[in-house]
DNA sequence: CTTTCTTGTAGTTGATCTTCTACATTTCTT
DNA sequence: AAGAAATGTAGAAGATCAACTACAAGAAAG
């Protein structure tokens, strides 16, 4: 990679641990724009994620290996990804991790509704009429609310709701 | 001033109305640095301001004209503003006017305190307790709180001392 | 296909809060 | 200096809320 130029770079990195990933982005750093395509006879597990993070082209383990190597190549020298269906599932789920420490992630719908509300300033009673509920009811989504978000007050409430641009 | 370099204009603009203004503006447009002195019959009111605004160096009205134009001009070649007392008055004034525009300008001190703390998500009986006051007492301040600031919830507070980082 | 968890819903009751009123001091206004 | 407005302070009484408890229906898990 330092003294010629190539189309794609096919990397197997069977060995785990940092080496591989070392040898990665250092390719990256000299050659940014160059597909890498890492292969590897483990299975595509979150290895793949961080492999993909350190900027890989794609990641082949060794179920699909032989079957999706040529598409991969074809793949990857036109600039773009490579991603296997079990590595798609990978990534969605990596993002709904994200998602998941997003703190409001817990709040079921209707608690969510009267979150907003009490955020930007409504009364549980209030809210309960239009609602067409029960103070008590809302008062105690409230609470549900305050215990998922592990907050204290409604002035918490109105912060996060605030920063994370919710109303 | 287009055809020539000067270091200072000398403008009298007895007359009130745009024109003054206008002429004062394209002066600065064509030289931004050239320090214009204004000369008005009329009273140093915040007709003055204005023009100070618009960019001159400084204004003197009929009171301050014959005293104080020798001074005026070599304050002003200097890149200085020459500002006369009765507009350094007018400055100051314009300045509380703009801090009188801040919601929060009307609360007194003990009000401001509690603003403060409800803005941050105390609960009245907490402020009570720390401030060793009744209940109500508390309760009373923040009625005019919400009052003076023409708002209704605590939210409404949070928000406000928020954007304005007040907390 | 039960068991368990989550969600939507409220009542009771004690805690907290608001509103109205009041009054003594300060602090403006005139 | 006299009168008016603002400020600091609270009590009584009614309004509102929170906490705990409860339960049914749906979802998830085993």
């Amino acid at each position: 990679v330092i003294r010629k130029t190539w189309d794609v770079v096919i990397c197997d990195i069977s060995m785990p641990g940092r080496s591989g990933l070392d040898a990665l982005s250092q390719i990256k750093q000299i050659a940014p724009k160059l597909p890498v395509l890492i292969m590897s006879m483990h299975p595509e597990d979150q290895y793949a994620l961080r492999v993909l993070k350190t900027g890989a082209a794609g990641y082949l383990g060794k179920e699909t290996i032989h079957d999706d190597i040529v598409k991969a190549i074809q793949t990857v020298q036109l600039g773009k990804k490579f991603i296997t269906p079990a590595i798609a599932e990978k990534l969605a789920h990596a993002i709904e991790t994200d998602a998941t420490t997003q703190l409001h992630y817990k709040l079921s719908d209707r608690e969510f509704d009267v979150f907003k509300m009490i955020a930007s300033g409504k009364s549980v009673s209030e809210i309960a009429v239009q609602f067409s509920l029960s103070v008590t009811t809302v008062s105690t989504y409230r609470s549900r609310i305050l215990d998922k978000m592990d907050m204290k007050s409604n002035a918490d409430l109105t912060r996060y709701a605030l920063e994370k641009s919710l109303i």
